[in-house]
Formats: structure tokens, C-alpha cells, sequence
DNA sequence: TGTATTTTGCCAGTGACTGGCAGATTGGCC
DNA sequence: GGCCAATCTGCCAGTCACTGGCAAAATACA
């Protein structure tokens, strides 16, 4: 493997889980960006994994597919979030503690993690295959988040849906949130992504209750 | 093909179109009867096309893929959907208006069609492939809907989520009336399907702005 | 009945993905 | 350092979804 080491990080793994890890981060690195380049489709895994110089085989045991490893970077944010989600012990308003999940795993993603995701998501709107990619495991999050609510707070969400509307809303609030994240950086590559994704997706979040409120209108039933 | 005529619809069109209709969906009812019986993942394109005697090229002229044909019925809802919201000429309130579009693109659809969608959302629920792409078709039509009452409306999605918001919200509405409604049919097969999705999908747009509201201590902002 | 247009079937190919087995690499133990 | 067991990797052969091209069949229309 063509691989430099990347510098001090979790020097109490044993060598072969180090060895593991770098393999599927240079994986994922070197498919984002051979499809950023060349494009999705018109990048077959053979290219990938000559690239890489791991076998076909290998590859499968790191990714479920070619999608996933595309998408790695919001696999990443996900699985934190839905760690944090899972630690959390709840007394009082559900939606900002579920906004400060997010900031928490965000803040808790390494260093680089927001540049690449900026560039997963750029790819993912331009490839149909990751956009159903993305909407499948946003869906899965969303099925995971309010399990664990339910759990936590007994609520049964045959009966109760509204811990489900809630779970819709902060998915909303990070969609959009991550939307306007993308549209500032559109035409300016600034350092600090990381706080200014937080930023964004917490004033989704903040503005939701306003926005609901603020369009009764539009919102309210009859009138 | 061994298909006898479906009866006396549409004796305006040419022999050539009726007889693609036919096929189009005697491809999607066999297919559906067959992915119940034998399993998704089980079931060949080859063993579908074999049954229905026509090659595996026409059948990829009538579907763009194995998951589309299977999701035929719910194809048909959406584009019914988004065919209610494109004729529609909003003044006053969107929520109840598009509950009202959900309900006529119901009722236009053929008489069979409930049965039809209900077995084809529960071989969704059991089958990973089918629920990625539900995800990836219903995060489509949002697009869809958002972006033409955005249109209607005069409304820049980049400014002003609040429509965003209501889209959610009607998106929220069907996934939970439709829920609703599987779980009433679960262990009795009932006749008026068609009315009592509307209703149950209606009930649950209904019922939105109250359950946002009657959570003000999960959903307020602090506290 | 003849002709133009559309639809279909066949063929051969690509590419994602999988199971099985043999060989290499690593961790733990002496 | 050397050895055994566990794990990881690569190769092979195969399945299956999906596609382009071209010739044959079916249909519309005159």
C-alpha cells in the first residue's frame, strides 16, 4: 500500500486495528476523490481498488458497496450522531438537547472530517445514485433517533406521534442547516467549516418553533 | 403473452397503447405476486420476465429498474400527487390544500389500486433495497412539490424555509396516515381501502398543527 | 395491400457484488 | 527468536442487474 502514516493518532491499538483503519480511510479518501474527478458512474471499483491496491474482495469487507464508501464522511456523522443520541439521558424539551447531539458529534469528527464531507455532499447532488444513497440512510437515522427516544422516554409511538414530528423537524433543521452550510461555502472555501456547519444547522434548529409559529396562515387548519 | 383483456377502459386509444398499458401492468401485478410469494432478493428479473414472456429489453423500455416495477402502485400515487399539486392555485392556507390534492389523487386512481399499494408497502417494509428506494422516491417528490409551490407561490426556497417546513410536514402526514392505515388492515383484511387511507392520512394532517402545539414543553425552544 | 414507424427479441458485453479456498500476516505464548 | 492459532487478503469463478446495437415482427396508415 502507497500509504504514508498518518502521524500520532491512538497509539494503544495494535498494529493490525491501525492497519485496518488506514486502509479504509485511504478507501474512502482516494474513491472521493476519483469521483470527484472522473464522476460516480464513469469510475468503476476495479479503478478504485488498482488505485488503492487492495483486491476486490478486500474492499467489500471495509464497504458494503460503492455508495458507502462514497458517502463514508456522513457515515461518519451519523454514527456520531446517533452515539450521542444514544447516551442521552432526557428531562425537559427534547429538540435542543437533540441539537446539541448534533454539535457534540460534529465537534467530535476529526480534524479534516468537514472538508471531505463538504465534498461528499457536493458529489451526492450531482449523482442520483447518492442522492437515493443519502435518503435511504437519512431514513435509517431517522428510524434509529426516535427508537432510542421512545425507549428512553416510554413513549409508544403507535399512540404518540408527536416525539416522531419532532424527530422529523431536527432532521429538517440539519438538512437545511448542512443546505445553507453548503450555500456559504459555495463560492469561498473558508477554513473553520466545522464551527460554521454547527452554526447553520443551529439556527435551523432555533428557527424552527419561530418559523412555525410565524406562519399560521399557512400552517393553521382552516383558516 | 397469456393475458386475457382487462375489460371495457379507454376504447379511444390505438390497439399499440393499449396493449403497452396492458403490459406495462401485467409486468408490475405479476412481479408484486411474485416478490410476496418468493422473496425480493429470491425473485430474478429473468424469472419475472420468463412469466410474463416478454425479453429482459422490453421489460427495462416499461421500468428503469427492479425496484421501480416492484414500487409500481406507489409510483402511481406520486406522480397522481404531484399532477393534483401542479393544477393547483393556492389562495389561503397550503397545509389543508395539499391534504385535499393527497385525497383527489387518491380517489382518481383505479379501483384496485389500495389493495394493490397495501401489499406493495408491506413487502417494502421487509425488504432493505425497496425501502432505500421509497426513501429516494419520497425525498423526490418533496423536491417536486416544494419546487412548484415555490413557483405558484413566488417564494425563494433559499430565503424562506417555512414552505420547506410545510412540505415536510405534508410528507410527515402521508408517512403516518399510510402507517396508521397498515395497522388498521393488519389483521383483517377490510373492503373500502381507498377511503379509509384518505381518512387516516387526513386525520393525520389534521392533527399536525394540535400536536405541534400541544407540545410546547418538548418543542419550545428553552423550556 | 404496401410502406413507414414503432416495438420487440436476441446477442454480447459491462460492472457491482458474493462464496470459497489457499496463502500471507499478525498476535499471543513459550 | 520460534511456533501455533486466529485473522486478513487475494484470486477465481460465478450470479445478476442493466445496456447498446441491430434485425425481425407488429402495428398504423394510406
Amino acid at each position: 500500500m502507497t500509504v504514508e502514516p498518518l502521524g500520532n493518532e491512538e497509539p494503544a491499538l495494535p498494529l493490525r486495528e491501525r492497519k485496518k483503519l488506514r486502509t479504509r480511510r485511504v478507501l474512502a479518501d482516494t474513491a472521493l476523490r476519483m469521483f470527484l474527478e472522473r464522476g460516480f458512474d464513469e469510475t468503476t471499483l476495479e479503478d478504485l481498488v488498482n488505485t488503492v491496491e487492495v483486491s476486490v474482495r478486500t474492499f467489500f469487507r471495509y464497504y458494503s458497496s460503492k455508495e458507502e464508501v462514497a458517502m463514508a464522511a456522513e457515515g461518519e456523522l451519523w454514527e456520531a450522531y446517533a452515539a450521542e443520541v444514544a447516551r442521552l439521558r432526557i428531562s425537559g424539551p427534547v429538540l435542543p438537547r437533540l441539537r446539541d447531539c448534533y454539535a457534540h458529534a460534529v465537534r467530535g469528527l476529526s480534524e479534516d472530517w468537514a472538508e471531505r464531507y463538504l465534498a461528499t455532499r457536493r458529489l451526492a447532488a450531482r449523482t442520483p445514485a447518492l442522492r437515493v444513497h443519502h435518503a435511504g440512510t437519512t431514513q435509517d437515522l431517522h428510524e434509529r433517533l426516535v427508537g432510542m427516544l421512545e425507549d428512553e422516554l416510554g413513549i409508544d409511538g403507535r399512540e404518540d406521534v408527536r416525539l416522531r414530528l419532532i424527530g422529523e423537524m431536527a432532521l429538517a433543521s440539519v438538512r437545511y442547516g448542512t443546505k445553507n452550510w453548503m450555500r456559504t461555502r459555495e463560492h469561498r472555501g473558508g477554513s473553520d467549516d466545522t464551527e460554521t456547519l454547527i452554526t447553520e444547522v443551529g439556527r435551523a434548529f432555533d428557527a424552527l418553533p419561530s418559523a412555525l409559529a410565524l406562519s399560521p396562515d399557512t400552517l393553521a387548519r382552516s383558516g
